[in-house]
Formats: structure tokens, sequence, C-alpha cells
RNA sequence: GGGCCCGUGGUCUAGUCGGUCAUGACGUCGCCCUUACACGGCGGAGGUCGCCGGUUCGAAUCCGGCCGGGCCCA
């Protein structure tokens, strides 16, 4: 990379993406525990090893590189770990897929080690995602929560909170999933609409309308609205179940919706989380009438072992023999379903570990913690207050974190593990010591296992060294970054736990990023085909072209939709960029000059200003996580003041050979050297190859630009200088004139300064003059121009009359019109706006253009 | 039914604690191959800032209502 190579004249990305990824090292990029520079943390998600990082994750991730690469050239301790959350369902279902098995067909050791297997070939997969993406990751603190120094953390933190009370065993209704044979969460809840089919039918005497028939065995109460004057007087009374034949309740509660079917409704434990409701409200019996598998129980009677499909026909169909099924209506309605594989959750009453929720203490938590945006806050404050139930943390699965405990058989003694003898499996492995209370050498180590929750909620706890005792020494952490979707989950989930372990908030700022949306503005998904992979982008654009469509796509925190368009534009910056990088090395390389050469042009100093202001946009939007500004803020210094204005003013000087190129070389220079560490943190790989070029190592190791000197004098005078340039320019477009062609002697009056350095002559290939004074113009009046759009309509066949008398006005009636003129003897009105007065200007004799900026005035001579 | 976000030229988008010509990109039209760049330069056309009402000297921006879209939750 010697600097006294010319820059290719094409700027080729994979080559050079390719060559930058394989140059730099890890180590640039490692936290260093014993510095004493400010500390920088960042929460990173760990990403599910599915094998392939999704646009989505890019999206996240270009967000965490722009401020980690920010902060570090800022001079901050900056540590962006890289976890991955391992344990779940799809990994399970994916093994049993692969190799043809159910989880109960192999050994659970075995079965583990199968997900354990396909889970690190994911990771090593992604792992070269994120390097080809330019991600600055500290690969020293990479975690893997399904290895034995990750989940012991987890155990030891489900031991801490079970002592401290947080954690607790109970029979409690949960979300059930069938298919996945496992309790779930709220938060795994997912709300799908659904067509069914709502009955009526004849409930000894009431009629009842339900969308599930097949829960009659587990019918429990029927409800009525206390005023429903149907019902009148029928409260208390004891009704016969049909088919089934047990007695239940008719009870009265506020919260039927008597508009909704007959107006009565049967309680079945449980249906839903209504049923809950009154399940508990009104202390009813527990009938279960479906099983883990989705079965019926023997409750059913006769439907007993039936799935719980077959058993809504069978009994549909019974009730119609019977004549009690009254009528049947489609309905429209959301279903609770699993999140993972889309089966309609049932809610059923099983015993389940629980963490208390405290609301209180997480909110007070959540709003010490920064909110970007601040809208996102109330997302948690809405999840939170209307929390219905505790958090059910265990999972009857394998591929998880054991819950590491056991019960004597003996007496039943919850037994843990001492917490150097972490971690464990009390499916496979035994207590050290007999049971305390009973001496008992007998257990039985507890099958299930915790939500993969448990493992990601302590992901900061882990990054900032928690080792079980009191608050880690680097905690808590500055930053959080994630999407808008898992703030109920991971958020909630890491405020609670970082207040149960530690008593503190997790990070300082939470900043949320939106969900990436198809061109055609729906969720990206297979089924609408709309699907755009990060590697697509980065095979055909790159990645720094990526990370801009990132950074300028949208708003911090709103959704954004992807674009080819931004892409590509995105890459055309590149190219200007790169030919904007080509001329200035091109012209450095063609002389030598003085690298300290004082700017004293007003060009050169009017550059140095307006770079100076584009720093200090730039370093208040990355402060602000306003990552669109300040590439915007870049962009349009690069291109719009340093490409189509500065170098084209200064063009003429910087082919001479005069010493006054000095000046402008310098400029240059600083301006390259400033705009790469600018655009380090949003494309590294091009600002590192373009900052190469100038000999002074990696633009990453170098330090974020200082507020720079202001000069507000050479500002004001350089725009104006800016302006007179383009409007003569477009003088000469208006003529067709090529913008290189020569032009008359041009002479500027009133300018607030009377020397340019000669650049706007050379700019304008023509003589120009500066005066401070204000011309000695001869103001003549020339045509008279008529607005025939005005004139037309308004005077039609007067029309040619009046313009012939309007030319014939004496010179003090054109410049102010008459309210009415006499045509022929006729008084006729004027028409506002029918015409104008042109002039003509002479200037020493001679005739000339003129032309007013900003109250400067302009005048051309032609050509002699 | 509740909460939150959004509705800006053909398309996408900035601005939203009120104040001169409403930002940029893509597209489009005209001129220009000017020794960095035609993936370029210069110039132009194109907007009732969703609708209605209110506050104000003044509203894309504040308030109320309505319509439409999205997300989360019942």
């Amino acid at each position: 990379m010697s600097p006294s190579l010319d820059l290719p004249k094409n700027y080729e990305f994979s080559e050079v993406e390719r060559r930058w990824q394989d140059t730099w090292r890890d180590e640039d990029t490692y936290f260093d525990p014993v510095s004493d520079r400010p500390k920088f943390i960042i929460d990173t998600p760990p990403p599910y090893p599915t094998g392939t990082f999704h646009i989505g994750n890019a999206f996240n991730w270009c967000y965490i590189d722009f401020i980690a690469r920010y902060r570090r050239m800022n001079g901050d301790n900056v540590m962006f770990p890289q976890g991955w959350d391992c344990h779940g369902l799809p990994t399970e279902v994916k093994v049993e897929e692969i190799n043809g098995i159910t989880k109960n067909d192999v050994p659970r050791e075995e079965f583990r080690k199968m997900c354990r297997d396909l889970t690190l070939s994911n990771i090593e997969k992604m792992r070269r995602t994120l390097r080809r993406m330019g991600f600055s990751v500290d690969w020293s603190h990479e975690y893997i929560t399904m290895l034995p120094e990750y989940y012991k953390k987890t155990q030891l933190s489900f031991l801490r909170m079970l002592s401290a009370g947080y954690i607790y065993q109970s029979e409690h209704p949960v979300n059930f999933c069938t298919r996945c044979e496992t309790a779930i969460a709220f938060a795994e809840v997912a709300y799908e609409p659904r067509e069914t089919t709502l009955n009526y039918f004849d409930f000894d005497g009431v009629d009842v309308a339900t969308t599930r028939p097949e829960l009659l065995a587990a019918c429990v109460a029927v409800a009525v609205h206390p005023d429903d004057e149907r019902y009148r007087n029928m409260a208390g009374r004891n009704l016969t179940v049909p088919l089934f034949g047990h007695r239940v309740p008719l009870i009265t509660d506020p919260a039927v919706d008597p508009s909704f079917g007959s107006g009565a409704v049967m309680i079945c434990t449980f249906g839903d989380k209504q049923d809950v409701h009154w399940w508990k409200q009104h202390k009813l019996e527990l009938r279960k009438a479906i099983d883990r598998q989705g079965r019926m129980t023997t409750i059913a009677g006769k439907y007993a072992g039936m799935k719980s499909a077959d058993c809504r026909k069978a009994i549909l169909e019974d009730m119609k023999e019977q004549q009690i099924l009254t009528r049947q209506e489609p309905l429209e309605q959301r279903v609770g379903a699993c999140w993972r594989c889309k089966t309609p959750i049932e809610i059923m009453s099983e015993r389940q570990w629980f963490v208390k929720i405290d609301p209180e203490a997480i909110m007070k938590a959540a709003r010490e913690i920064e909110w970007i945006p601040d809208h996102m806050f109330l997302r948690i404050e809405n999840w939170v207050q209307q929390m219905e139930w505790d958090w059910c943390i265990s999972r009857q699965r394998v591929f998880a974190t054991p819950i590491p405990v056991w019960f004597c058989k003996a007496c039943g003694e919850m037994v843990v593990p001492a917490e150097e003898e972490l971690p464990v499996d009390p499916t496979v492995d035994r207590p050290s010591k007999p049971c305390p209370r009973c001496g008992s050498r007998d257990f039985s180590g507890e099958a299930d296992v915790l939500d993969t929750w448990m493992d990601s909620s302590i992901s900061v706890l882990n990054v900032t060294g928690w080792d079980g005792n009191g608050v880690p020494l680097l905690f808590p952490a500055e930053l959080r970054p994630q999407g808008h979707d898992i703030i109920r989950t991971w958020a909630f989930y890491t405020i609670l736990r970082s207040v149960a372990l530690t008593g503190k908030r997790p990070w300082d700022t939470i900043l949320v990023n939106g969900m990436v949306l198809g061109e055609d503005g729906y969720k990206m998904s297979k089924s609408r085909g709309n699907v755009i992979t990060p590697e697509e982008i980065v095979e055909k654009h790159g990645a720094d072209a990526l990370r801009q469509w990132a950074a300028s796509g949208a708003a911090t925190g709103s959704d954004i939709m992807f674009n080819w368009n931004d892409v590509i534009s995105a890459s055309r910056f590149q190219t200007k960029m790169w030919n904007i990088a080509r001329f200035v090395h091109l012209q450095l390389r063609r002389h030598p000059y003085d690298r300290d050469a004082p700017a004293v042009a007003l060009a050169d100093r009017w550059l140095l200003d307006c770079l100076a202001g584009t720093v200090a946009d730039v370093t208040n939007a990355l402060e602000a996580y306003q990552f669109d500004r300040a590439l915007k803020s870049i962009r349009e210094f690069a291109w719009d003041v340093l490409a189509d204005n500065y170098i084209e003013l200064v063009k003429g000087r910087l082919y001479s050979d005069d010493p006054s190129r000095e000046g402008a070389c310098r400029v240059l220079e600083t301006a390259i050297d400033t705009l790469c560490r600018l655009m380090a943190p949003f494309i590294p790989f091009f600002a590192e190859e373009c900052y190469s070029y100038l000999g002074r190592g990696s633009v990453h190791s170098k330090e974020w630009p200082g507020l720079l000197a202001r000069d507000p004098d050479a500002r004001g005078k350089g725009d104006l200088l800016v302006k007179v340039v383009a409007d003569l320019r477009r003088y000469k477009h208006e003529r067709g004139l090529a913008l290189n062609a020569p032009m008359g002697r041009v002479a500027i009056f009133s300018a607030p300064f009377s020397d340019d350095s000669g650049d706007a002559s050379r700019a304008l290939n023509a003589p120009v003059e500066w005066h401070t004074e204000p011309p000695r113009l001869e103001k003549a009046a020339g045509d008279v121009q008529f607005n025939m759009a005005v004139v037309g309509p308004a005077l039609r066949k007067d029309a040619a009359a009046f313009m012939k008398a309007v030319r014939v006005l004496p010179e003090g009636l054109l410049a102010n019109p008459p309210a009415a003129i006499d045509i022929g003897g006729k008084e006729v009105p004027v028409p506002r706006d029918s015409f104008s007065l042109q002039f003509t200007y002479r200037l020493e004799g001679e005739q000339v253009d003129v032309r007013v900026i900003d109250g400067v005035i302009a005048t051309i001579h032609a050509i002699p």
C-alpha cells in the first residue's frame, strides 16, 4: 500500500473488501481489561444459530458496528461481544428432521450432542457472514449459551434466584404447546387469525354458544351476565352437562358479553385465559380433558384417547344425533398459537417452575434507562402493566439448560448442587451429599429444562463479568441494541433478571431498531417471495453499500423497507468518492508541496470551514444515534461542497504551477484525511482503502476528528463566491455556451471582498474583476415583454392594439403602469402582470448584461 | 375493543418542542463526452405536507375529530 501508487481507475469493491477482511487483525478490536480509558460495553443480541444471518440481523448489526467503530475512534474502550443463543425447539426440530427421528428415539445425551454439533456448524457459517460484513466484533468475548462455561452461569443465576425466593414451583395454568409437548410463556404465544365455527346447543335448557365443543368434558360452569334479562332468576341453578352428565353451576359474571353468541358461555378448564380468570374468581373445580399430547383424557369417557380435533367432530356428531345442536355460524377469531410451530396452544394446569414478576421494580429500572426512540418505553410499560401471571420458565424439552435440582425419593426434599459443582445435569449427575432431611441417597433429578430466555436474559451479566456475587465490575453496560419485536421478551426478561440478581438496571441506554420489510412493504417471508438476503446484496454491491443502506434508509427506530435503489445510490457515492480521491492524489503527486502551506485563498478557507461544520454535524448525529443524518451530511459535503464547488473552483490553480496551488493541495489533503475518518464507521472497507493511499496506516486506528476552528468570515464570503460562479455558469448555460467556453470580461461590484485568488476567472474561463464599490451603470429602457397568457384572455380582439399602445408609452409610465390605457378613444383596464419592462445597461460606454446575486452586481461584457 | 407508530411531488424519504423559496434519493425532461468521474456535470418540470375543524399574526409542525396503513395486546 505504498502512497506513491496512483489509485486505479475503478473501485473494485469485491477485491478491496476481501483484501482488507484478510488484513485486519482481530486483536485490534478487543476490549482492553486493564485500560483506564472510559469503557463502552455493548450488550449485543445473541442470534439464534440458524446458519444464516438474515437481513434484519444485518441491519441491527450495522447500527451496532457504526457505534462500536465511532466509540473506538473517540478513545473509548469498546466491548462488542458476539453471543450465540443456542438452545431451543427449532434446533431440536431440525435435528429430528435431518436424522428422521424424534427426540425420544435416542438417549437424551445423544440427542443433545446432535443438537450441539448442528449448532456449532451453523455458528461457523454465521461467523463468516459477520466478518464479510466488516463488523468489528470482539471475538475474545464470544459466548455460546449451550457450552458449560455459559450455562453454568445460567444455572447459578437460577440457584441465586431460587434461594432469594424469586423462583418457585407451583401447579398453575400455563400455555402449553401439545405439538412441542412443552409449557411456554406468554411472550411465546403468537395470535393468529382463524376461521372457526360458533356452535349453539341446548345445555340442559340453556342456549350456550361455544367454539370448543371438545372441551365439554372439562366444563365446570355456565356463566351469564348478571343484568341479562334472558337468564333472570337462573343464577345458582345446577345444570347437567350434555353427553357427560356431570352437574355444573350457572353463575353470573359481569365479564360475560351478553351480545356474543347466546349470552351464555360455558367455562372449561381451560379454553382460554378468560376461563382461568373465572376459574380462580369463582373457585371452580378443575377438570382436565386434554393431555400433554393433545389427546382426550379419561374424563372424556368414550372420547378418551382421541385427538382433540377428532373429539370435536365426534361430539358435534353426537349432538346432532341427540338433536341438541341448534345452529352453527362461522366466526373470525384470533387464536393463541405457539410462535415456533404455529400449533394452537392449550391452557392446562401443570406443575411448573415460575419466576415472580415484580412490576414496580422492573418499571423503576426501566425508567432509569434511556430509550431511543423514547416512545419505545411505552411498549415495555404497556407490557408490564398487563402481565397476567408469573413467568413460566420450565420446559419439557431436551436441548436446553437443565434445571439444577433433585428431589429426595424418600421424603420429597428438594436438593440443589453446590456452586462449584455446576454445571450439572440432574438426570445424569447425582447429588454429592445425602438428603439433609432424611439421609436417603435415592434421588430423582428434575427432568424439566429452562426456557431459552433464561439463558439469554443474563447476556449482559455474562459480558460484564458476573460471578454470582453482587454487581459485576463492568456493570451496567452502556448500550443495549435490539429490535422492537423483542422488547416484551429479551429486554423485559433482562431487566427482570438484572434487578433480581444485582438490584440495578442492566444498561444506560437501549437503542431500538425497526424491522426490515420487503421491497413491497410487507414483512419478508418465504411465502411472499420478497426475501432478500445480506449475502445477495454483498455479492452484487458489497458490504459497504449494504451498510450505507442501513444507515440512510430510515430514521433510527422506524421500520425500513428494503430498497435496491438505496443500495445502488450508495455504491454510486463510493464511485464518486473514489474519483474525488483519485483526482486529489493525482494533484498532490504532480508537484511536491508544503504540507503546512497556509490556507489564505478565500476558497481554501471556505472549504475548511465547511469541513469543520461537517465534522460537527456528523459527530452530533452519531452521539444522538442518528445515522441517517450523519451519512447524509458526509455525502453532501463530499459531493456538493467538495466535488461540485470547491474542486471546480480551484482546478485552474491546481493545474497551474503557481505557488497558490499549495494552499489548495493542503486543503484537499486535509479534506480527504478527515472524510476518510468520518466515513470509517459507516464504510470501513472503502474508508480504509482510500486512506491507505495517504500512507498513514489504518484509518481505524486513527482518532475521530476533533472539532475544528470555524471561520465565519470566510464562510460568508465563500458562499457568495460560490453563488456568483454558479450564477454565471447558469448564465452561460442559458446562452447555450459550454461551461468551459470563453466568455467576455466580467466585473463584480459591491462585493465584500476584492480578491478571490483568480479562482472565479479560471472556473469561468473569463477575465473577472472584483470591486468593493458599486458600479456606475447607465440604465436605459429596452424592450417591453408581454405575457400573452394574461393579455390574450383579458383583451381578446383588443390585444394587438393594447400592445401597440403600451409600446409607445413614455418610460416613466412603463415602469409604473397606469390602471387603464386609452386605445383609440376607448379606456381599457391594464391587466395585472400583463407586461414587464426590460432594461439595457451600459458600463463605461459599453453595453453589458447584468446579473444580481444576493445584492452583488455582476456585469458581463461581450467577447470583443 | 385498548395502546403505540405512521400517512410529505410518480416511488421511497428528511423535517414535526410553530416562522424566510418543505430535505434528499430514484425516476422524468432539456443541454453538455469541460484533461477525477457519462455510475458524471449544469439546468428544468413535478407537492392543497391524508381529510375536516380549532388555537395563532403565522401550522407539515400544536389541539380535537375523522379516514387509511402497520405493529403490539385484549
